[in-house]
DNA sequence: AAAAAATAATAGTATTACTATCTTGTTTGC
DNA sequence: GCAAACAAGATAGTAATACTATTATTTTTT
């Protein structure tokens, strides 16, 4: 499963790009050192002139792939989310008990690195990082509403949607399942963001299990009528 | 009261601005301003060059009292969390049970511009419809761990503490009440956004009541052992 | 009323985010 | 096997952005 992991391709809107980075090796160059670059000095800072000054190649080779720098980071949320999805797949496919796949998911959302995983494409570590500080930044923006009409967030919502199927098997009278749901996803991203910059605002420190333990005993106290 | 709310001056740390904007006309114009126009088309089409014309003035004028758009953004997050302190403060000032006052502050947090209020200052309304969509791009850059420690975010911080200090007073033995209180506060912003953009993700619509319901169920669940 | 200080206007520059055009390589049909 | 068609990549721009430096004007202080 270790090896699966490591090349699986994982399904991105083809919308989101000009031309499929993972059709080349450049393009695959591409996602690479921008996970590399983004990490390094953060997505502000990032243009497609250090990019491809980088990759021994110039701007317009890369605007042949990504319409501009936004469409990039979209690119790397969206793949993120297919990969956790096909983690959560994994993860619970063995389970039955509908309280214990939640459990799971939670552990899984809130250390998906926890097994020292790999992927070709790109650093994973790098990429968690990315997600955490910069991920905002591909909802935040005034064509939010075109982008989510065009789909651009799907891998996003089928996330979020599976979760909401969880909590309805576990309580079908639960009437936040949603809220509930995306509160988790948020809440995962947050909470490691407020530990590396904001520590006296949690209680998620160094110790990883911390944060799973919260998040399941809210669901426990709040699902179990 | 209503008129009291109407003229307070809130405090902000001095060392986000270069010059006090609230200590001038033409400062109190560019807050207002900027807020118009960052509410129309979003912080980052909004420009010095843009606000400066809009003001009738230059935009080294506007670089007298912001050293950059980024600060102004910085001010504006730290001016609204010291109004909801303000707020909080007022509003919870006659209530002595713990329990109460973590769901008055709930009622506030979640529902803030509830008894349509106005200020001088800004349009709080627009004022909010910025924190909700752009008030995390302040916190999501490279150079957040200067600005924790020159003290950009103390008004923010303060919140949390009082959240943190009624969750402990509510239940001494609680481990996660630091996480708790700062997820509160993220998750009432990000449910107001998903609502505006990703409907299906949340079940807070246009009930305004629905997210204060949903935050006290967990609390009361939670903290009462 | 003159000197000092604060404020504003003018005119720049380096960088960014693209676009348009030209050149080279690669495939495809015959 | 080779020309035609097409895709990929390099070169050379441009308009806008985010500032900065300098000069002019107003306001305040003595």
């Amino acid at each position: 499963m270790q090896e699966l992991l490591k090349t699986v391709q994982i399904r991105v809107n083809d919308r989101i790009y000009a031309k499929d980075p993972d059709s080349s090796d450049l393009g695959r160059n591409i996602i690479n050192e921008s996970v590399e670059i983004i990490h390094e000095i953060g997505f502000d800072a990032f243009t497609f002139k250090k990019l491809a000054i980088s990759l021994g190649t110039t701007e317009s080779t890369v605007y042949r792939y990504f319409e501009n720098k936004h469409r990039l980071l979209v690119y790397l949320t969206s793949w993120y989310w297919g990969w956790l999805e096909y983690k959560i797949v994994l993860g619970t496919s063995n389970l039955a008990d509908p309280e214990e796949i939640l459990q799971k998911i939670i552990a899984i959302i809130s250390n998906p690195l926890s097994e020292n995983q790999t992927h070709d494409l790109m650093s994973l570590e790098k990429l968690h990082n990315i997600i955490i500080s910069e991920s905002p930044k591909a909802f935040l923006t005034k064509l939010v509403e075109t982008e989510v009409r065009e789909g651009f967030f799907a891998n996003f919502i089928r996330v979020n949607d599976r979760i909401i199927k969880v909590i309805n098997e576990i309580n079908p009278d639960y009437i936040h399942a949603r809220t509930m749901a995306s509160m988790l996803l948020d809440t995962v991203s947050n909470q490691w963001f407020l530990s590396l910059h904001f520590p006296s605002l949690t209680d998620v420190g160094m110790d990883n299990d911390r944060l799973a333990a919260f998040l399941t005993s809210i669901t426990k106290r709040c699902l179990t009528s």
